[in-house]
DNA sequence: ATTATTGATCGTAAAAATACGATGAAGAGG
DNA sequence: CCTCTTCATCGTATTTTTACGATCAATAAT
């Protein structure tokens, strides 16, 4: 019986984007998205070996992800099952590009 | 006499990725962008006053968009006149939109 | 020259992020 | 039942970030 680790909800618009974009800031977080797009899907003993770090450093930064609405955890029997967030990861893309809509997109000025 | 403030050079390519978005990550300094790009130019002072902060750090602040590429100071006279970085903001902007390139596009599996 | 304004930098205190080992919970397999 | 694996969480040490006041440099204005 399979279900989502559940995280609390996040607050406004831009104070979720802060957090996702803090959360992506970390190299180790990055290089975790990375993986995780790559791969589709991870068990943590995998992200883990990737790494150099403790697994408990690295449950933690997949905490900080999930908790970011990047990253989705599904509970495989003893382990667990990580994948990119597709609706979180849509929607910073989203405000990313809708953000300084135009601004930086001319030519740039002397 | 204006003259650009100088920052030392960034370094790989997902370094400078995850500076910038360190430095987006942060409420402050997210709002100071906005300021940037809705005002095109701003004085320190300005930002200062937009701002519960004490000058010294919104400066700091300052200093972190700057290294990471985000923003530019121009000095004008006593005071400072900052900007966005259009090449760096466009080129962020790039990375984040070529980044998982499709994962996130299609439609989202159950 | 003196004074005022602006803003960067320095030193430092407080808060947050990062990392680790230890522990605990939950499932798989004997 | 017991044991092993997997992974989240806890407690804690270290590092980094954030914030402040004080100081310094540069320009402008008197």
């Amino acid at each position: 019986m399979n279900f989502m680790l559940k995280e609390k909800s996040l607050e406004t618009t831009e104070l979720r984007l802060a957090k996702m974009l803090k959360a992506l800031g970390n190299p180790v977080r990055f290089e975790i998205m990375e993986m995780l797009a790559n791969r589709q899907t991870c068990m943590t003993y995998e992200i883990v070996q990737s790494t150099p770090l403790a697994q408990s450093t690295v449950s933690q930064h997949l905490k900080v992800l999930r908790e970011a609405g990047l990253v989705r955890g599904e509970v495989e029997g003893p382990a667990t099952c990580y994948c990119l967030d597709p609706d979180g990861v849509r929607w910073l893309k989203d405000q990313i590009e809708g953000w300084l809509p135009d601004c930086c997109s001319g030519s740039p000025d002397a």
